[in-house]
DNA sequence: CCAAAAGTGTTCGCCGTACACCCATGA
DNA sequence: TCATGGGTGTACGGCGAACACTTTTGG
């Protein structure tokens, strides 16, 4: 191939993958035991190195599906790391991306290869590199975020229950909500289809579940609407 | 130097710089004559190589230096942009950023050695590779921020009067604001000092001068406050 | 029958928005 | 004296926030 800026230092890439789930309690992260030098078994987040024919969010895409098994989940770019001594290996580039993902889905198989665990978003340990650091940016994208965009959804199974949802908002910000005040924010923005049946997982009475409807959303966007759930 | 990841592919790397203007009239846009290939002779924004020992912020102050002479200004990563086609001539990996600049203070030298000029945000011309997706995605950037973080002042002169700060809101949003309700909201933050001086090169009357006191936003925040200007 | 979670309405205060006239001054 | 831009206050409506009781049903 021909080199147009032959005379440029060529640097190493990587993409590093924040991944989120939710379990009904709590937020949580896909963690893994680091399986390379330096700073092997160490906790970490799941990366990998973009190869010369692959997009960034290609790379991004990949790294995920090979822990977790799973595509078409909820994956942004969150930024790019870039100091030269973040890595004490050698000096690496690291873009990282965050991703959205319902926990029930994952490959169990998969993540036991990778030493992984899920960890609370309260209770993180301590993590190679600046990894802390991508976490802690992936979390404060993902608060602002989800106030203004209709992505909690994505950490919920495909149905799911009006105090689960709110369970989930609550798990975000950890913060306790009130429970009216939710109900009718999320119901006026007519944005969910409530279906005749209930969950009674939970409860005796059961709660109705509901189905996020994304070309209601995608009709009301078009009509100057925004989403927004106050927390 | 020990490589700890050595079967990977090597990327070129590159940082591009959007970089903002206020003339008291427009939002403007500093672009420059590609000079070099492919595509040399296009309108593009600044760009540069990041070094192997030089990190991804410092490659962006760096960039922003060569064509302005400025240092110590407003300068935020924007995103990474990693298709492999972006660029024709080579697989090039570019992390973008835009800065806010004071543009009466720019070095005229320099500018003009780059061939480069000013653009009103209204009338962009057309731009090599991804960049004009760059601009777009550092004026959606620079809308959101100047909504809820003092950006603004970033790019008028140390001493401002408010109908300057207001002439620049509305650029930035190309709308036009109401003077009662702006001016409202800005004082009643509490965070501009008020000189003893008129400025008179706009009308015969003259009005205030103010300057952004970054002390009293600092304690302001202390106290929970959070910054807002309607648009 | 009772414990435990689901579901439901109203009031208040604040803030964003709309809106019109007087002031100061150089030419 | 007049044209030009600078400066000022009020009233209304909507929305976020606070708050307590009834319903359902499995055990």
């Amino acid at each position: 191939m021909t080199r147009f800026y032959p005379l440029e230092d060529r640097q190493l890439l990587a993409v590093d993958c924040v991944i989120f789930g939710f379990d009904n309690q709590d937020l949580k992260l896909l963690l893994i035991r680091r399986n390379m030098e330096p700073a092997s078994g160490m906790w970490s987040i799941m990366g990998g190195f973009p190869r010369h024919d692959e997009s960034l969010d290609n790379a991004a895409v990949r790294v995920l599906k090979q822990l977790t098994g799973l595509v078409d989940v909820y994956l942004e770019q969150l930024y790019a790391y870039g100091n030269v001594e973040r890595d004490p290996g050698e000096r690496v580039v690291s873009v990282a991306y965050y991703a959205l993902i319902r926990i029930e889905d994952y490959d169990k198989h998969l993540v036991r290869e990778h030493d992984a665990h899920w960890s609370r978003i309260s209770d993180i340990p301590e993590l190679v590199f600046d990894h802390r650091v991508m976490v802690d940016k992936a979390l404060r994208r993902l608060r602002r975020k989800a106030r203004i965009q209709p992505i909690g959804f994505e950490l919920l199974p495909d149905t799911f229950t009006l105090p689960q949802l709110q369970a989930l908002y609550e798990a975000i910000y950890q913060k306790e909500l009130d429970k009216r005040n939710f109900r009718k924010k999320i119901l006026s923005m007519g944005l969910l289809d409530k279906l005749e049946e209930k969950d009674k997982t939970s409860s005796k009475k059961g709660a109705w579940l509901y189905r996020f409807n994304p070309e209601k959303y995608q009709e009301a966007l078009a009509n100057g609407f925004y989403f927004s759930v106050d927390v």
